[in-house]
DNA sequence: TTTCCAGTTAGCCAAACATCTAACTATAAA
DNA sequence: TTTATAGTTAGATGTTTGGCTAACTGGAAA
């Protein structure tokens, strides 16, 4: 039930959940991105990122100075509650202009994306 | 977006998915059978019966002075995730518990369990 | 080997939340 | 028609949460 709790409560955010839409369609995503997409602090990434990973519903891998994430899709613990978010996904208005934003910051590149971020909060 | 997060946070404390669980196995439940299962005061069942009903998850009547509770199962809207759940309860210990305090409660005259609660709140 | 930098951790604050008691509402019983 | 009572609402209190800035960590590049 702990458990169950757990999952629920790093669902129940609406900047996480957004985050759960961008990883069903992006295989993966660096935190830098994530940052990107949701206009928060470094920092605040980190957090709610700790949280889905927590949960077990994230994974992530270290590659040099980036951490990538990517949504645990196959595990069949989240089958059904993945395919209900899905669902509700589908019907919003939010996660569509985010997948708009997630083309444009696929197709950036991701060095001169940190570089921009850099800039942006030292002003 | 914000529908989708009312649910999710409804459903993200344990005393709420308890009540849940119940209302899986039982077709309604009044608040002051609630209020014996959780073993909390009415206020705050009220409460928390408030959120699962503005998340449209659960339905209310009212009977004279008892008010009925029931969860609104056959919501397709809600299929998937309600499945979610089940699965998830059936490895929990606490609604393991939870189940047989409510076939007491099932089985108990409800106004002689209501005079009872009252008794109690006073000492 | 020193400097730079993506991401994490720590510490802080304001807003939201879970719970309680007390006051209120409306229904049933005396 | 007064009284008792099931449930709700209001207000208070302590806890959790989402966000920030600043300090820290570990890998890359200079």
């Amino acid at each position: 039930m702990k458990k169950t709790v757990s999952i629920l409560k790093a669902l129940s955010d609406q900047n996480r959940l957004r985050v759960v839409a961008a990883l069903l369609s992006e295989p993966e995503l660096c935190a830098c991105q994530i940052k990107e997409l949701l206009n928060v602090t470094g920092a605040t990434v980190s957090r709610h990122l700790a949280l889905l990973i927590q949960a077990g519903m994230v994974g992530s891998r270290k590659d040099g100075k980036w951490v990538y994430y990517r949504l645990e899709k196959d595990n069949p613990n989240f089958q059904e509650l993945i395919h209900w978010l899905k669902r509700e996904f589908e019907n919003s208005r939010l996660v569509q202009t985010d997948q708009r934003m997630l083309d444009e910051i696929g197709s950036c590149d991701k060095i001169e994306m940190c570089r921009k971020q850099r800039r942006q909060s030292k002003q």
